[in-house]
DNA sequence: ATGACTTGGTTACCAAGA
């Protein structure tokens, strides 16, 4: 089984280079981030016509999660248990579904924003209450895994140049610590292989020439529990998908398991 | 290389992303 983890940068303007990289890929269950639409506008005909069901997570503008499978779904839960609110309401960044045996949690971690911004708290809480609602699954026989945008880079070695990084989000200890404390119910960084250059990064800002140039960060993940781990045969990111005009800044990350 | 990011909405500027 095929499974991959993509921060699409809207689904809809996406759609064309979505379809063609699910045919050319194989990707048998894919976990997409940053939809940019609401269900009524998700795209499910035209993935249906390609073979693929999808739980659907969107609200419109901002955020939007989904998982998208041909190989069964089932189990859905939509939305983080016990999540923290922001600005007062609750924001698509997870749904959970059963595909062809194999639990998968997509994730959209909030950006955090700034060091000391309200937004940076309300990140530190939803990973806490992340860490909560997936402990079962992690501690548990069945292969599962959360996949998705952490929007944390988990070594100094997974951005292209630390000392850009003082002071800046995504590499903190605090938002380390709570990846760590993820780990800590079972689950392990299935650390992907490049196809290119020594550090697998998965995303590259558009400006200033990030991709030409390699200022890349390894913040889309795959975190496995001890089933999922033994049946990793294969992991690597498709940069390829991050290049030319119309891409997202986000390359998927791809596992092959051997269920 | 005479260039400098992309997206959707409170649109012809803005917030957000990381």
């Amino acid at each position: 089984m095929r499974i991959a983890t993509w921060n699409i940068n809207s689904i809809s303007v996406r759609l064309p280079r979505l379809l063609a990289w699910l045919g050319s890929s194989g990707t048998d269950v894919l976990c997409l981030q940053e939809l940019k639409c609401g269900a009524e506008a998700f795209p499910a005909a035209a993935l249906r016509e390609s073979g693929y069901e999808a739980a659907v997570y969107g609200t419109g503008r901002w955020n939007g999660v989904a998982v998208l499978s041909r190989v069964g779904l089932e189990e859905v839960v939509t939305g983080l248990p016990g999540g923290p609110d922001f600005e007062g309401s609750q924001e698509p960044r997870a749904v959970t579904a059963t595909c062809g045996g194999v639990r998968v949690c997509s994730v959209y971690v909030p950006n955090g924003r700034e060091v000391g911004h309200p937004h940076f708290t309300y990140k530190l809480q939803w990973l806490r209450a992340l860490r909560e609602a997936v402990a079962g699954d992690a501690a548990g026989t069945r292969p599962f895994a959360v996949l998705g945008d952490f929007n944390v880079a988990p070594e100094d070695s997974d951005v292209w140049d630390i000392s850009l990084f003082d002071g800046a989000t995504h590499v903190t200890d605090e938002e380390r610590a709570e990846l760590a404390e993820l780990r800590g119910t079972g689950l392990s960084d299935i650390v992907p292989r490049p196809l290119k250059y020594d550090r697998p990064f998965t995303y590259w800002d558009y400006r200033q020439l990030g991709f030409p140039k390699n200022r890349g960060m390894r913040i889309d993940l795959v975190y496995g529990n001890s089933s999922f781990g033994k049946a990793v045969q294969d992991a690597y990111v498709d940069r390829e998908e991050r290049k030319g005009k119309g891409a997202s800044d986000h390359a998927p990350v791809v596992v092959d398991l051997d269920l």
